[in-house]
RNA sequence: CGCGGGGUAGAGCAGUCUGGUAGCUCGUCAGGCUCAUAACCUGAAGGUCGUUGGUUCAAAUCCUUCCCCCGCAA
């Protein structure tokens, strides 16, 4: 292997989502040289389909305005390569990119791929680990750098650090935590490069699992489950994109809420007048919420104004 | 010009279609009842009804200009 010596090597940034953004801040604080930035291409999005950057590119021509960014659709393509290739990177940095990354270039670095991951591997590979690791109540999640191979998130794990997931902790804020650990993390391997490429170990073959992507459906409130499954479904999916319900034809999404054992001989779904509504085991204390067309409110502000919703049923 | 909801007292809403002195549930403040209270009773303060112009004897309400907030879809 040939001499590494971090702070000299041409790095290449591949990121798109917040969670990336905080390790290449990082990065560039800590005076890297990062020779370009790859983020998915700015897409319609949004009301009156305005064209929306990621903070990934926002950051990287603000703050960055000598590093060139790059934005392909794909990067499965010749011509793709030979960018990759003309940029001489000895290092690769991944972080929820989107992105697949085809073996031609992940051969190109000296120094391979390295990819930051939001779970304990080989937990939760894939799309979305946090919300997963939220969704199946796991006490602890974490995150994982890896050396990257042709696989999705199954290449050899250089650095693991947990972090306790409490009974209130979301998705927002859990995301926001393992960002700014991912980018200790991150800063750290790279201080110790060479020892930490040559000491990386392969995944367990057992306590694998994959986080699917979140589908529309899996954010529809099903309230013939139990308070305490429901909790951790909202818990998932608070702020973005929440999980949500309809009562008289309302649309309303869930922020944050309590599950409660009370029991009542009401059917799933049916709201009571101190603000719960009763699931298939149990009731859900509403807490936060946000009906369409709203800011978001306390439930109590909510309910304040919509007592004849009381009685009614969520579907 | 993707579809749609909304801006009325500190908060959440009604009133707008069918113009005619601005209301509900809370909060706040004062007083009362209580051993006591987030309970109860009485009273008070607090709104130029997002903005501009117009129609009218009269506009929260009808027409018009602009601003702001948000949901869906992608």
């Amino acid at each position: 292997m040939p001499h590494c010596d971090p702070k000299n090597m041409r790095i290449v940034f591949m990121g798109t989502a917040n969670f990336s953004l905080k390790s290449l801040v990082a990065m560039q604080e800590a005076g890297f040289n990062i020779v370009a930035v790859y983020t998915q291409s700015p897409k319609p999005s949004g009301r009156n389909y305005k064209i929306k950057k990621s903070a990934v590119q926002d950051f990287g021509e603000n703050k960055m305005s000598q590093t060139p960014i790059h934005t392909p659709k794909s990067l499965r393509n010749p011509e793709q390569l030979e960018l990759f290739r003309s940029l001489k990177p000895d290092l690769a940095i991944v972080s929820s990119y989107g992105l697949i990354i085809p073996q031609s270039i992940l051969d190109v670095p000296t120094h391979g791929f390295i990819n930051i991951h939001a779970s304990i591997l080989p937990r939760w590979r894939g799309a979305a680990p946090i919300q997963a690791a939220l969704l199946a109540g796991d006490q602890e999640t974490g995150v994982s750098i890896m050396k990257m191979d042709a696989g999705i998130d199954t290449g050899d794990v250089m650095a693991i650090q947990s972090l306790a997931i409490t009974p209130e902790t979301n998705h927002g804020e859990l995301s926001e935590k393992l960002a700014i650990l991912g980018a200790k993390m991150i800063l750290e391997t790279l201080c110790n490069l060479e020892k930490n490429l040559m000491n990386a170990q392969p995944q367990p073959e057992f306590g694998v699992t994959y986080a699917a992507k979140i589908s529309k459906e899996s954010c529809r409130i099903n309230w013939s489950n139990s308070a305490e499954n429901i909790l951790r479904q909202i818990r998932a999916f608070s702020p973005l994109p929440a999980a949500w319900s309809e009562i008289e034809g309302l649309r309303i999404k869930i922020l944050d809420a309590a599950a409660l054992e009370n029991h009542e001989k009401k059917s799933a779904g049916t709201l009571l007048e101190n603000g719960c509504v009763c699931c298939g085991i149990g009731q859900l204390k509403l807490l936060t919420i946000q009906p369409e067309g709203k800011n978001e409110m306390k439930a109590e502000d909510f309910m304040r104004g919509h007592r004849h919703f009381v009685g009614k049923s969520f579907v």
